[in-house]
DNA sequence: ACCTGAACACCGTTCAAGT
DNA sequence: ACCTGAACACCGTTCAAGT
């Protein structure tokens, strides 16, 4: 996603090491970059459970004690890599805020770039959730949670707003009695469930049997349908929505990793 | 909640033991049983990360070698949770459909029923997501493979059967090019999305300022209103309905664990 | 000011020896 | 016909010794 993203390399963290030159620090961080794309790999294909430290050290060239300089466990690890999630999350979220449309279709840009990121980055994706377990979170580093916090924040704030706007704008009226945040649930629970069943359970026959290319959006568009989202699915064609998204947002862009 | 459920102790599997008497047998599958309360509270205690079979031999009275004979891998016995977590699923299910009500009302008690799972037996409910995961079958016996598969294609056809069921009394009409098929992913996946959401993330602070007692309510009325699931949810009081599945299916039993 | 890798305690799995 | 636990290879984490 380099293209359309600040280079956001974690300045932060760094349990021990202390005040150096900006050069070194730099050369520290590409070295945790480096690793977070190894462990990503490895995890990725042996799953969590047979990911080992071990493995880690012997495919990259530093010792155990340099990784433990990076990352105070196994579990660290982890939460590094749910923020490194977050993080390329909240870029194609911004990005995909731009898509030219009215209220309702700019949702559905940032919903397709949500598939778009679990779908490329599983093991990234699963990470957000891993990260969430009581036996992760108390093994991560306290400066690590932190960041993991502030960046949920961002994000909800983000889809928060999203709504606010399809209010503001009238194409969305909330009902008596129905908040805001319970919609921003919903939606999030949604293409949550949605991404995460078919990420992880594409081989159950009652997902295998579905259409991937629009299981996301027809999902979407029932649950819009159902908050009274203006225009409703039956006054504008959104499979033509969703095709512009990918066309105008993510292709043809020159230098796509 | 055994006492709605006819006791379905596993006589599969047993991938070494052979013809026995019917007593050996049922002391056999009494152990195993044993053997999976104690590692699904171990792992709901330190994390499936932290769980080791080291641990579930010093806590249990059987030697490793045993243990062993009941499953072939610590990934078996992941896949054995999920089996046991797809078979109390069904039997609240089964329970739920006996609902009284219009098939809306019968589709809330069922999503009632996974709720309260996912809420009583979070561990298990996390293992059917774990089981579904590459490096866990990889390493899962193919008897338990196949169960898990059958269960789930049991789930599958039984939800389907609650769709069919309305689109037969005419409360739920299906739009030109929409598939029961993709309806039913659509429940699973909200229902699905809001428990993991609720039970694994619960900390995070846009759930956590959920009302949690409707939460997953809200979200399936927005869904089934949206797929347009008559009687709609401003012509009916479906916080009634809730409260009537919890107090008519799950409460006052006599013999409650 | 950081890096290294030997060392230690622990874990998954097997299998020869028992009953 | 099963059960046992010692044994082995491997893993997470630390820290004294190096540069």
């Amino acid at each position: 996603m380099s293209f359309f993203c600040k280079n956001q390399s974690t300045k932060e963290s760094k349990c021990i090491i202390r005040r150096v030159s900006a050069k070194r620090q730099q050369a520290i961080a590409d070295r945790e970059a480096e690793l977070l794309v190894l462990a990503e790999q490895l995890v990725g294909e042996e799953g969590f459970a047979n990911f080992t430290m071990d493995k880690l050290t012997n495919n990259s060239s530093y010792s155990k004690g340099t990784i433990y300089n990076h990352f105070n466990s196994k579990e660290d690890l982890i939460s590094a890599l749910c923020i490194k999630s977050l993080q390329k999350e909240l870029c194609l979220f911004m990005h995909a805020a731009t898509f030219e449309g009215n209220s309702r279709e700019k949702c559905l840009a940032v919903l397709y770039a949500y598939q778009k990121h679990a779908f490329e980055n599983p093991t990234l994706f699963m990470c957000v959730l891993s990260a969430k377990t009581p036996a992760v979170m108390e093994k991560s580093s306290p400066e690590r949670l932190e960041k993991q916090e502030e960046l949920t924040k961002e994000v909800t704030q983000f889809c928060d707003g999203l709504f606010s706007d399809a209010i503001e704008d009238g194409s969305l009226v909330l009902r008596t009695g129905v908040e805001l945040n319970s919609l921003v649930f919903a939606i999030w629970a949604m293409s949550f469930g949605t991404n995460a069943l078919m990420v992880s359970a594409g081989a159950v026959e009652s997902i295998s049997r579905l259409d991937n290319r629009f299981a996301q959006l027809n999902n979407i568009n029932l649950l819009l349908d159902g908050m009274g989202w203006h225009p409703l699915s039956d006054q504008c064609d959104y499979r033509q929505t969703w095709a512009r998204i990918e066309n105008q947002l993510f292709t043809n862009n020159p230098a796509t990793l």
